[in-house]
DNA sequence: TCGATATTTATCGTTTGACGATAAGGCGGC
DNA sequence: GCCGCCTTATCGTCAAACGATAAATATCGA
C-alpha cells in the first residue's frame, strides 16, 4: 500500500534524509513507510511527493507494478 | 488534487450513491470531493477505491491527465 | 415555475490518530 | 565495538476525520 521503500531506493535516498527534507521526524516517517499509519494529511503527502518528485499514485497503491 | 468528480462522471455514479456504498455520510464525502479535507484515513481511501474500482493514484494527483 | 434530486455548507460532538519529542533496541557494515 | 540507519514504543498535544443533522443552493426535467 505505501510504496515508500521502492521510491527511496530508486532515488538512492535514505529515510533519514527524506525526514530532514520534508521536515518531519524519522520515527513518524518510518511508521508511514512500514504501513502502520492509519491516515495521512494531504500536506504530508504533498511534501513527500515534492521531495521525491513523484505523484501520490507512485506512493500509494494496491497493485505492484 | 482530489479527482473524485471525474471518476464519478466516468462511472455515472452520484456522490449520494457512493456515500451509501462506502458507508459514509454525503456531507463528508462532499468535503473530500471539493478538496476541503485536510487528510484522509487509508480505510476511507480504500473503501472509495473499492467501489470505484480504481487506484489511489486515480483519485489523488497533482497533474491532470 | 414547481418540485424532486443532488450537492454544498455549516455546526456540534466524539473519537481517531497524526505528529513532535524522545529514548531504547535492533542490525549490518567497517 | 562503533556507527549509521531504521524500527518501535511512550507520552502529550492538537488537528481533523467522521457522524448526525439541518439548511441553503444548484440542477434539471416535467
Amino acid at each position: 500500500m505505501v510504496k515508500l521503500d521502492d521510491l527511496l531506493h530508486e532515488r538512492r535516498m535514505t529515510l533519514t534524509e527524506l525526514a530532514e527534507r520534508v521536515g518531519m521526524t524519522l520515527a513518524n516517517l518510518s511508521i508511514l513507510k512500514t504501513g502502520k499509519a492509519k491516515a495521512i494529511r494531504f500536506s504530508t503527502l504533498e511534501a513527500i511527493c515534492r521531495e521525491l518528485e513523484c505523484q501520490p499514485g507512485d506512493l500509494l497503491g494496491y497493485e505492484q507494478e
